[in-house]
DNA sequence: CTTAGGG
DNA sequence: CCCTAAG
């Protein structure tokens, strides 16, 4: 009942505005979802009439219901049909205008009217409204001469492209009248195959799938021309209205919407990236933006799966993704630097690493992608480290690749690409310590002393971007081990390397050794320490170079 | 942010 | 190597 009220009031306020249901019913129709097709498998009249009996979608006839669509949309749906009808039997009867159904429902289409060569141009208002329900078995109150006019077009001819311009329907064909020949488009009117993309059918055999259609155009003027102030419009109304525009449009998966927001999410990581830090608070809901039709997901990448439910057909876009989380901030940095070939601080990442970051950057906690291939026998090279000073250079790095300008690092990716990415996407990629980088530690923690870890890796580590001073840390810990273990076993077997990938000569281990002692005498007092220690390195230092 | 320490 | 608690 409430549909009722509020579909009379609607059409009170249906005043004429041709230009804008003409821009609305047309927009409607041309900006039709692409990914929609209709079936069309409508049989005929007598399925409106029981459909709307039953109000219940499970017709046998009706496989041209959208029955893919929510259940919820589906009702409304259905509730909008049944209110129409009812509407249009009220005003039959008021009106007395024309023939039938009483039951529930519509009158059967006058197809007279709609015989021979149509001319809907020259068609009255009240014309116009009698074809269209001739045509759709229901009756209009819109006095929008082109919005009939191309409806009716439509369902005649079962297409959606009707033109601007004057034309002729004959035999359900649109027929201009400039270019007499010219169609525009091919009738396939009762011939029940499917049809293309975008287009509706809508013939008056296919009454439904029309209907709904129509119906929805035609709330969708409706709601064009009321009035803003219109108290009559409650929000119910606005809901239901809304749910039919959406009807036409492609239906949004769960999945699309949330794909649609993580794009957005990124491109506000993308936008914000400098201040990224922020970005937890960036997330910006999607707005409805899906029913305008195909999004550009520029950095995703795509597949389209079919849902291919009863008589429908949507193509949704379907992204490949590792990961449903949100998106690492970096990971849309990454991609969009992949190009270019900068990668600035891009943690461990699902996709291909490209370079390793240069920015031995003061801030930047470099937890670049290091896809260096891992070095495996750099232990001979390693030996022939210079003596006691810094300077055994990049030899090992050299190795891994080239210096950049910077003197830093960068790795050649010859063959890199981690075999799965997505196994310790987390991780960063693991770089065996070089002798060369254990000898520069050892020095390091000399120098600065342990636990300066910071310091070291400033200093000491200028040209290792990709140590931090927790991977210092760590190192020396293991270093510390190896150390002590090797001198339990010191007699055994002299296999105490557990803990590096590279061999750490045994001069480099004692060397280790002496420093944890010299530290732990001195009661870690580092900071006064920094000196003496330096001195007491020269000593130690020169034992270790003297073996090497 | 830096360290230390556990995992 | 990662994570986290603690300065």
């Amino acid at each position: 009942m409430r549909y009722l009220l509020q579909s009379e009031k609607a059409d009170d306020s249906r005043k004429s505005h041709a230009g804008i249901e003409e821009e609305m019913s047309g927009k409607s129709l041309n900006s039709s979802p692409k990914g929609m097709v209709v079936e069309d498998q409508i049989s005929g009249r007598s399925n409106i009439s029981s459909c709307i009996d039953k109000l219940q979608p499970e017709n046998a006839s009706n496989e041209g219901i959208p029955s893919s669509l929510e259940l919820s949309t589906i009702h409304i749906v259905e509730v909008g049909i049944a209110q129409r009808c009812s509407e249009a039997t009220n005003k039959d009867e008021a009106s007395s205008k024309s023939s039938v159904p009483k039951s529930c429902t519509i009158s059967l289409p006058d197809f007279s009217i709609l015989s021979g060569e149509i001319r809907l141009d020259n068609f009255s208002i009240r014309e116009l409204q009698e074809a269209f329900r001739a045509t759709f078995g229901r009756q209009t109150s819109v006095k929008d001469k082109l919005w009939l006019k191309r409806r009716i077009a439509m369902g005649l001819t079962n297409s959606s492209h009707v033109p601007d311009t004057d034309f002729v329907i004959k035999d359900n064909k649109i027929v201009l009248n400039e270019e007499e020949n010219r169609k525009l488009q091919p009738t396939q009117a009762g011939s029940g195959s499917s049809l293309d993309m975008h287009v509706i059918n809508a013939s008056p055999k296919n009454l439904e799938t029309t209907m709904i259609g129509a119906i929805s155009d035609e709330q969708v003027s409706a709601k064009r021309l009321k009035t803003p102030s219109s108290k009559d419009n409650s929000k119910d109304d606005y809901y239901q209205i809304e749910k039919f525009v959406v009807k036409r449009m492609r239906k949004p998966t769960k999945r699309y919407i949330e794909e649609l927001s993580e794009h957005e999410d990124m491109e506000c990581a993308v936008k914000s990236y400098s201040c990224s830090k922020n970005l937890e608070h960036v997330y910006s809901p999607s707005k409805s933006s899906w029913a305008i039709g195909d999004v550009d997901f520029p950095n995703r990448i795509f597949s389209a799966r079919y849902i291919p439910p009863a008589g429908f057909k949507f193509q949704v876009p379907f992204v490949l993704r590792a990961r449903r989380c949100r998106p690492r901030k970096d990971f849309s940095v990454f991609t969009k630097y992949q190009s270019s070939g900068l990668c600035p601080t891009v943690e461990a990442s699902t996709m291909t690493p490209v370079q390793e970051e240069s920015g031995s950057g003061s801030g930047s906690r470099s937890r670049e992608i290091s896809s260096v291939a891992v070095q495996s026998s750099i232990a001979e090279e390693g030996m022939k480290v210079d003596n006691g000073t810094f300077n055994c250079e990049e030899k090992t790095d050299v190795e891994h690749g080239k210096l950049d300008d910077h003197g830093n690092s960068f790795p050649v990716n010859t063959n890199t690409q981690p075999a799965e990415p997505k196994s310790s996407e987390r991780r960063k990629h693991h770089r065996a310590w070089t002798l060369c980088e254990v000898q520069k530690l050892v020095d390091g923690v000399a120098k600065y002393g342990a636990g300066r870890w910071s310091e070291i890796r400033r200093l000491a580590f200028a040209s290792y971007s990709y140590r931090t001073p927790v991977d210092l840390k760590d190192k020396w810990r293991n270093l510390l081990r190896a150390s002590l273990s090797q001198c339990s076993i010191e007699k055994g077997e002299r296999n105490s390397r557990k803990y590096t990938s590279v061999p750490i000569p045994t001069p480099i281990l004692s060397q280790v050794r002496e420093l944890a002692e010299l530290h732990a005498q001195a009661g870690l007092k580092l900071g006064t320490k920094k000196s003496t220690d330096n001195e007491g390195r020269a000593g130690v230092h020169e034992e270790g170079s003297g073996f090497l």
